[in-house]
DNA sequence: TCCCATACTTGACGACTCCAAGCTTTTTCT
DNA sequence: AGAAAAAGCTTGGAGTCGTCAAGTATGGGA
């Protein structure tokens, strides 16, 4: 195996395990009545912090703000998270998690951590696993 | 740090790996004329072994075979595979790559593997990786 | 032969995504 | 201050993606 077939494994191994952790989410997302663009929003939503604007929220998922415009509707109509103007520029708006979002995403995040595979490796190699990761992502 | 926090931590990192992989390769699958979903389904088609049937790319792809059906007709359209019933079995419908999609295919791998994160790691680290991945993929 | 399972296709519908255009609010320039 | 430019969000249109239900063709077994 070669250097560029190893990467090309490597490039894989996580597509399917980023896939693998979806699948097994699937049905908590069927149970909140959202979808997987929509719980990917919810993801993003740190619930300690301040609620991060349309914008910030099409930069973090990567998509564009008309898109944002259109999960935030429904996340809003399902009582996830509220869009208020920001007091300091009304032009922004400002997206928060409802009591009841924060319970969806931690369902959801519960969800996700036990099932992933990655729950399967001891706590020594998820922080050897952290550490490449993080090296690989920052360097 | 948790044990909770630091799978949660791992989640967003093999996340993030493989959009930041996407993301690189956007430019490529553009000259290509391809999609993301596109190119996914070009992504598993072994070039030196038999193609695989509608439904065998379903499984691969985990999608409904109709769905199957409609990336195929466009990728045929595109000349990168052809579509063929199988001599045994006339149902079935064998895809294969052209001698275009074989080129278009080498240079979605190349780029993928050249521009993805982890080919910032040292051969070593990515032996590493490689074992962690393997194992909490198949333990 | 008759029945049924398998493989693919088609059509319908909803979800997702981008782009272009529009509106409101804020900032900048004169 | 007033006009112009910029920023942020929303709307409308189009194409892609994905599933489900129904239809067609082929293969296999009683």
């Amino acid at each position: 195996m070669d250097g560029e077939s190893l990467t090309y494994q490597l490039l894989r191994l996580v597509h399917a395990m980023d896939r693998a952790t979806d699948e097994q989410v699937r049905d908590v997302m069927g149970e909140l009545g959202i979808t997987h663009a929509l719980a990917d929003a919810l993801w993003q939503l740190d619930p300690d912090a301040a609620g991060p604007t349309m914008r910030e929220m099409a930069a973090a998922l990567r998509c564009d703000p008309s898109t944002v415009t259109f999960l935030a509707d429904r996340l809003e109509h399902l009582s996830y998270v509220t869009r208020a103007p920001a007091p300091h520029d009304r032009r922004t708006k400002v997206l928060a998690l409802t009591d009841a979002g924060r319970a969806a995403r931690r369902r959801l995040v519960e969800a996700a951590t036990t099932r992933t595979p990655i729950a399967r490796l001891s706590r020594e190699e998820q922080v050897a696993l952290h550490g490449l990761l993080t090296k690989a992502m920052t360097a």
